[in-house]
DNA sequence: TAAATATATGGTTATATTGCCAAATAAGAA
DNA sequence: TTCTTATTTGGCAATATAACCATATATTTA
């Protein structure tokens, strides 16, 4: 594997990466109904301020949402939204674990 | 959000993150065209027998992989490969990327 | 049975991630 | 300007991850 296509795995990982937490994951899909302001996320997820607005900073570094600064506001959005076309997929995963761990209670 | 979402979050969650290693992710592309053995990955990653085996274990823990012990050998497959259809989309989130890198050079 | 081969596992170290708190910044309101 | 509100940043502690080496396991071969 040459160095570009190391930089080029290193790069896409970085993507997955960025979705591959329940708080982000949430976040992605709350954003992709329009437009959030960080308060708007803090209540519902009942984490710090901060918190939240690292996590929305590894999505922007991921180039995954537009940040939209109006007023004393900060508005994110979902810039990618096939990202979420994925998580058909994910959940076939997850059915298909489902059913493995039902076969094997059976045994 | 109640426990029972919080819960089907991280379970998505982990199955992007599995994802989300340039490593895993070579190895997950390489599965999609056909079973390989352990060997058969670490020599073309150049990392130690027991770096590929355990992320080999990340990728069958998020039930992504299949596992065929024959032999001496333990096989490996791509068991749900609409995970790589992703790519696309995350090639388009690069590329995206690209082009605001670009402008913000030409500023 | 003993040796060789293919993987997996345990231990260790270095590094990364996450989440909180407190402090800094930035913008509008009084 | 001062106060308030919205967000970001830095620091810190706890935990997780990744890679290596050495060792254990399992299966075939001699």
């Amino acid at each position: 594997m040459t160095k570009q296509q190391k930089m080029m795995y290193a790069a896409k990982a970085k993507v997955l990466k960025a979705m591959g937490h329940p708080t982000r994951l949430w976040i992605a899909e709350q954003l992709a109904d329009g437009e959030k302001c960080v308060y708007e996320l803090v209540e519902p997820l009942g984490v710090d301020f901060s918190t939240v607005s690292k996590h929305l900073s590894v999505l922007k570094e991921a180039g995954l949402v537009e940040v939209d600064k109006r007023g004393k506001q900060v508005f994110y959005t979902l810039k990618v939204p096939c990202i979420l076309n994925f998580m058909g997929c994910v959940e076939a995963v997850l059915e298909n674990n489902a059913k493995e761990q039902a076969c094997l209670l059976k045994t």
